[in-house]
DNA sequence: ACGCTCGGGACGACCCGTTAAT
DNA sequence: ATTAACGGGTCGTCCCGAGCGT
């Protein structure tokens, strides 16, 4: 029992030290040995615990992926105003990046390694999704509320979902990881954009046919 | 001159080349023997026109920075409504990403090496900066016109950017890089929000005491 | 002592189990783990009963010198004809191979690392010598009595140790270890080379012109 | 052509370094530094002919499989007294083995490979078959010429193969690889064993009740 | 006290970025 | 501009030892 405590405790400072590695130079660029270093023990002890770079890897997104998962698909309360809800669902995601530069990277990390393996571009997209669902259920009850402007509450949902990671993106590349925006003001422009009425038709039309 | 000339065409060729691969794969996981074989010729050729495979880098960053700058650093007329402008600008930044799944890839490419590079995120941070003052302007003319509701041009200018970013984030993690709004939708969205009012002071007040 | 008595056994079991690995894979290619593994305990156990890999190695080989020496320096009987001797001694050296995969493997395994440690050459040499001196006397003997044709013992010792380790050879590379010939066949024709008149001189010496 | 005529020198000279290393300490044991330095170049410098160690290997083993199937699967001359023929035979086999310590560890080395790899110990089969059936085929020839006793060819072939192979495995043993007795002398006692007079029946049978 | 878990170096194969020669 | 070659470095893994639990 205490060894398998034990066992957890140090694979989880392994895969802490990982993802810090990995946030800030990459999965091929981080070696085992900087890994070994970080987590303070040698690669043969590393090796004990994870066969393979790939499998440590694994495992970590695996972790961080339930995390994600367990954060965002948070159940928003009924009784409570739609624009307040959304409010504090957008403070939730976007919070835990302001003061902690790795949570920033590690949104841009997972999004660049997108492109290179499907089974790991499926889970992201199923994160993204599960975060775009949660913000679409809350805009619609706005919407039949007539907190928010009618629209497709989809659409409205992608834009906040791309202002979240848009954010996070700006933190990454910030040297010491801060926010351009604080979550706060974050919150209160994707909720004025909700509020607006919609544009009138013609402007999108005229739009296409100027460009 | 005709040397200079098949040179320069060359040279051209095998940074088009490397860039595919470097947004697919990453820089580190990018070996030159990739390279070699995406542009048609064998690995020591490549050494012919680059003494190294950092320097190649950096010189299809340099390219890469000067294009987006060149692209973006638009300077948008001024006898046109503001909102028409911002729309266009918008238009501008993320039609590119339409069909060209390597552009949003790019993007999100750019900003994962930003932690990395200091020098490499310096530049990253100016382009973002350049960007950002762009809309500033654009949009401090609007809220002067009235076409937008009154408030700090910065950040506004800074959510828009979120915006795109954040698309470009979502069209990355796409298998076949589609962007999950159109354009104009983003574009329709980004000016929505400008003209709404602001919303009302108490509720971020007590956003921020309840969190 | 039952201390003594399980230390002793345990160590035989993992010397088995080595021995096991060792002739089918050699010494480089056998692995710690997989020591353990065939003999039923961890890879540290096996540390606790020897020092290091070399040493059980060691240990091993010692352990089947003896145990060949002494199936091997056998001492015949003076009052039996020297051809059912020599018969009998044939059959004592080749018939454990039968049905004994390992036991002709190891053989061949003796004879390939010879090259490598000049010591266990030295002991195997010593091996060789006292079989070829055991076949040598009984060979002598037959000579006096009119058995066997005249010629070299000492030549013709040395032709019966070859056919000994040419048949380990041949069913070492037997998929099941299974000998082309029989034992008994094998000690028959030994005794018919030996009964045989030796051939006449010019043929050997024509040979060695043609060639 | 020059070009293809410089790369399989070179091969063969990467080859021949190789087959030197690992006949003296084994597959496992034998590092690709070994055989580069035994070859006059570096470790890369192998890579680039060969991908890959086992890939080295396999090529050296069909390249030496060859060149023994070429060397033994001699066809003897008809119009010879069979007795000469099978003498020429061995010394073909044997005198190889006469001054150069490496081809008598070749062939010891084969062996020792031949219980780990199963397409290996087929070729090695392969090989021994068909030098059994070439001494089978004259042996024949001998009994039908009434020049060796009567008996069974394939049993009498196994024998002298037998021989061949203890000498090498003898030679393999000596630390200058000298061979215990000449290839004239082999020779001369296989031919004697052949002549003689199958010994009579009761013996063996005697043989096998004793035992 | 025995035995395994855990960890430390070390090393091997593989492969990469880079250069010299052609 | 290609082929041939170099040496450095990484991952995987191995042998081994020390400390801890049973």
């Amino acid at each position: 029992m205490t060894r398998q405590r034990n066992d957890d405790k140090r694979k989880q400072q392994i895969r802490s030290a990982a993802l810090r590695c990995l946030v800030r130079r990459g999965y091929a660029a981080t070696t085992l040995r900087e890994i070994a270093k970080e987590a303070g023990l040698s690669k043969g002890g590393i090796y004990f615990y994870y066969q393979a770079k790939q499998q440590l890897f694994d495992e970590i997104m695996e972790t961080q992926f339930e995390a994600l998962h367990e954060r965002w698909a948070f159940d928003p309360m009924g009784d409570e105003p739609a624009d307040r809800t959304l409010a504090r669902l957008v403070l939730l995601h976007v919070g835990a990046m302001e003061g902690a530069p790795d949570e920033a990277r590690l949104c841009s990390f997972l999004v660049s390694m997108a492109p290179q393996h499907s089974a790991f571009r499926a889970k992201l997209e199923a994160l993204s999704s599960v975060l775009r669902s949660v913000y679409a259920g809350v805009i619609e009850r706005g919407m039949r509320d007539r907190l928010f402007a009618p629209g497709d509450p989809e659409e409205q949902a992608t834009m906040v979902v791309c202002m979240v990671y848009g954010l996070a993106c700006l933190a990454a590349t910030d040297p010491r990881g801060r926010l351009p925006l604080s979550p706060e003001e974050l919150a209160e422009n994707a909720v004025r954009m909700l509020r607006a009425k919609a544009p009138v038709d013609h402007s999108s039309r005229t739009l296409r046919m100027t460009n």
